[in-house]
DNA sequence: CTGAAAGCGCTTACAG
DNA sequence: CTGAAAGCGCTTACAG
């Protein structure tokens, strides 16, 4: 609130009649003359008076909302569920705060800024360190949860989709397909995407795919799972350690890509080398994000309950609110199958 | 706030101590003696205490917090105007709450539901009927501005891309490459997207693109307006008119869609009748969306400036809450050209 | 139809 | 170190 702004009792004065008055012409209720309405509506338009939305809230007692702390980095990959969990607070009748986190920003800090917000708890996006963001919340008696697949460590209650087990469906699914040479795309550390840094959804992809690989006998083969490029050049970069393995003479049968994004690089990539998918090589990702639909083929993709997950942050917050002590745990989801053309037996023939 | 909360009061009863006490000592003031601080603790943690934001906000004055009513179907479009609108409200020391707005629900609403929110403004992304929004604003007394840029009757402040004066730049880029025969896709309302009605930007778009045309000499032919298919099938569709066309034995030189959403299908269109782009045929997009740097070849495309729309909306609104009088118009930004492989002439050989 | 008063749940001088 | 009181800006019985 503006200092200086006017309130309902400058409008009162400047129309000479009561608090209360002003507050039923301003509200349009019927038991007002039209005579004093017309004198209340003009002094509140010549003083610039505007209703405090705040001191109404605390009046009639009827507001709440939530907070989505939201990093920049993640922005566009949660969105799905940012919109998911905007339904699930609006049927709540609660409404949603969206505090960005700029990149060069802490997540830390803006949680502090919150302890002024008319807010009743906070679901943190892609943020991994969750330690110091637990201690700020308690410090500020704020309930909140945890939308994340690369901490390592647990300090929140904290929703994710089901990686592992994810991976090695895909896995077993191209295996069943008739794949048996199949290449792993963004599994290595060595050229990272800066902002997955040690993402445990890396580790636990890769681990689902070995698992799978496992479970039909298929030797693991360290020279399979390669890197990705820079995000940097997302228009017409190559997958780098895939092309050395393709110039190596060695033709996958498959690739997974460890997430949909990587997959226009890797079409790329392997268009380079006249390689078709799905005729030649079958590709696969991780996600369904809108990639998965534009790329040419489209993507077969484990698709991430991002729904599901939205919903279920703002339920746990519910609960949290009215006491109930969460358990400091992964709440995991199941990804689901998605087949399309990128990896269909009746393929179409070579171009 | 849900009823039976437990209350400041309500601590410093079961606690035994003033009101003021447990304020500070929930707060963490150092005035407090280390006992009383712990028996406040216990009394409010036994009570499930959590303090009302509400409150905490009309006392301190310092909370102020703006609205976006975002419409379901424009929710990735404007992400990053939704995003660079929230930057810019926590520059400004303020917070915003983002409304979503379903498929079959009402902006009209929402808005009205806004009266018992504390917030003092409202940016209305993708919602064309403007008249019923104002309204229902000027009823609850908050001010408005729309992102829009399908309206053709306006009734608020509205911001836009300049999209007559973008098209004919492309329009003009693609003739200055050489190009004579440009089709146009996305032009007509035969095979339209639903939710783009009939929406002010295809008029504009295509009136920038026959511009340019008229500039150059080069005579508008109808039959190389093409509208564009369903948008269901975003990852499969071809464009039927284009098809038909290609059938009909006419090579375009170029390709220029009315939307980098539509290029996919463009694309493989195009690559279904063996013609590689963009050796035997450019393509160039408008917006600069994700998608244009997910095909292959990354499209030359017209940038809507995002971060600007999204700024210039919050100053918009900060401007009216400081009581100044908008004038109901467009407010229109410059689209930038952002030349990639798609139109180069320095194409590769085909394939 | 209108006004004075109480109160929403907090915080913060002010006085001990 | 602690408490009683005032007050943030509204709304709504309650009484005229």
């Amino acid at each position: 609130m503006a200092t200086g702004r006017a309130t309902l009792a400058d409008v009162a004065r400047a129309a000479g009649v009561g608090l209360a008055t002003v507050s039923r012409a301003l509200n349009g209720r019927p038991d007002v003359s039209e005579e004093t309405t017309e004198r209340v509506r003009r002094a509140a338009a010549a003083l610039g008076y505007r209703p405090s939305g705040t001191a109404r809230a605390l009046r009639r007692g009827s507001f709440a909302a939530l907070s989505a702390v939201v990093h920049d980095q993640v922005w566009g990959w949660w969105e799905p569920v940012l919109r998911a969990a905007a339904s699930a607070t609006a049927e709540a009748g609660m409404h949603l705060f969206v505090h960005p986190v700029t990149s060069g920003g802490d997540a830390t800090d803006v949680i502090a800024g919150l302890a002024n917000v008319p807010t009743e708890g906070v679901i943190v996006m892609g943020v991994p360190h969750q330690e110091a963001l637990r201690e700020e919340c308690t410090r500020i008696g704020l309930p909140v949860v945890a939308l994340d697949d690369s901490a390592h460590t647990l300090h929140l209650p904290t929703i994710s989709a089901r990686n592992r087990a994810g991976a090695r469906r895909m896995t077993e699914y191209l295996i069943q397909q008739g794949h048996r040479r199949i290449v792993f795309v963004g599994g290595s550390t060595d050229e990272f995407v800066p902002s997955w840094g040690e993402g445990l959804f890396v580790e636990e992809r890769l681990a689902g795919y070995r698992e799978a690989l496992a479970a039909a006998g298929i030797p693991f083969r360290d020279e399979l799972v390669t890197g990705w490029a820079d995000p940097e050049d997302e228009s017409t970069a190559l997958v780098g350690q895939l092309e050395e393995l393709l110039r190596s003479g060695v033709t996958p049968d498959a690739v997974f890509c460890i997430a949909d994004l990587v997959a226009p690089a890797v079409l790329r990539t392997l268009s380079a080398h006249r390689l078709s998918v799905p005729a030649d090589v079958a590709v696969a990702g991780f996600d369904d994000e809108r990639a998965a639909l534009i790329v040419d083929p489209p993507l077969t993709t484990m698709r991430q309950p991002y729904e599901e997950m939205g919903r279920l942050a703002v339920e746990l917050l519910q609960r949290e609110i009215r006491g109930e002590a969460l358990p400091v745990r992964r709440f995991e989801l199941d990804a689901e199958l998605v087949e399309r053309e990128s990896t269909r037996r009746a393929a179409n023939s070579r171009v």
